[in-house]
DNA sequence: ATACATTCACTGCCTAGGCAGCTAATTGGT
DNA sequence: ACCAATTAGCTGCCTAGGCAGTGAATGTAT
C-alpha cells in the first residue's frame, strides 16, 4: 500500500510526527526520572533488570535491540553510579552477571510509580479507546517490519 | 485521564512501541539514504532547507526543535561533504547564511522521491484509515503537550 | 547615548547509540 | 580430541543530541 508520493511529500507528517512523539516521550520521562539520578535511557535498563529478572548484558540488549558496546558504556555508567555491580558469571565466563545494589533496587522498586506517572504525563489529553487503537497501529507497523521483540509479546497474548 | 498504574506498568506497551517505531523509521531513512552519502538527521536537515527555504542555522533548529549546538555541528558535517555552503550575512552579521551547493541541490531534488519510498516502506502494512487515525492521536498528543512546531502546522489546516 | 537584554553561532563536555574489530570462552561437527 | 563457528563482553571511532557558557552583533529602554 503506497500512501506517500514524492509531490505530496511536504506533507511528511508522519515521519515528523512519529519522531517528534518519541522525543517528547524520553523528555517527559527524563524529566520524571532526573530527580532520581538517572536518565530515560537508564530507566529502560533498570525496569528491564528489575521485572523481567534479566542479569546479562547479552540479555538486556535483546530486549532494547540495543548495541552491545553501547550496553557496556550504560553499564559503565549504571556502575559507577553505584546502582548495579558486575560479576564473572563462574557457570559461563563469557558471561558477567548483573546485580541491582542495595540503593539500585530501592530505586528500582520507585520506577514504576515514576514511569507511570510520567506516561500519564504524556497521554494524559488522549482517550483509553485512541490509546489503544495507539498501540494497534503501532504494532501492525512494528510486526510487519518483523521487530522481534514486538513479534515475541504480540506472541505472549 | 490516568492510563497507567504502577502495578500493570509492565505493560508499558505504548512507551516501548513509541521508542521502536521512530526507531524503526529512521532505520528504514537510513537505509533509503545511505547510498546517497547521507544519514536520516542529515536528510532532514536538507528536506527543511530545500522545502521550505530555510537559510539560517536559528531557523533550523526551530523547526527541528534542535539544540543550535548540535546544529553547528550537523552543518559542519554537510560542508565537509560538500551539500551546503555558510556564509556570514552582511544584513545581520550574528546570522550565517546557509546555501545548498549544485551538488547539495541536486540532491536535495532527489529527496522528496527517496524519503517518500521510504516511509511506503514504513507504512507499508497500514491502511490509509489507520495512518490518518495515527496521525490524528500522535498530534493530538503533541499539541496537548505544547509542541509549538505541531501547534503551527494545525493551523496551516 | 548608554546600559541592559536578547539573539546568534559556536565550543567544551556530557549521554547515547551504531559499527568494526578484538580476545576469551563455549559449542558443535567431524 | 580437535578445529571451526559462535557467543559474550569490551574498545576505538563515528554520528547525534543536550546543556552551559562565550563573544559578537543587535534591539530596547531609559
Amino acid at each position: 500500500m503506497k500512501h506517500f508520493t514524492p509531490d505530496e511529500f511536504h506533507n511528511c507528517h508522519l515521519g515528523l510526527l512519529l519522531g517528534r512523539a518519541a522525543l517528547l516521550k524520553d523528555r517527559i520521562i527524563d524529566t520524571h526520572m532526573e530527580p532520581h539520578g538517572i536518565t530515560a535511557a537508564q530507566f529502560k535498563v533498570l525496569i528491564i533488570i528489575a521485572q523481567f529478572g534479566v542479569d546479562t548484558p547479552a540479555e538486556l540488549c535483546r530486549h532494547l535491540s540495543l548495541d552491545s558496546g553501547s550496553m557496556t558504556r550504560m553499564l559503565d555508567r549504571l556502575e559507577q553510579k553505584g546502582f548495579l555491580a558486575r560479576q564473572r558469571s563462574a557457570a559461563d565466563r563469557r558471561q558477567v552477571l548483573l546485580g541491582l545494589t542495595e540503593e539500585g533496587q530501592k530505586l528500582a522498586d520507585r520506577l514504576p510509580h515514576i514511569g507511570a506517572d510520567a506516561m500519564n504525563e504524556l497521554t494524559g489529553a488522549v482517550s483509553p479507546e485512541e490509546l489503544k487503537t495507539l498501540e494497534q497501529i503501532l504494532k501492525k507497523i512494528l510486526v510487519a517490519a518483523g521487530d522481534s521483540i514486538t513479534l515475541q509479546r504480540v506472541g505472549d497474548q
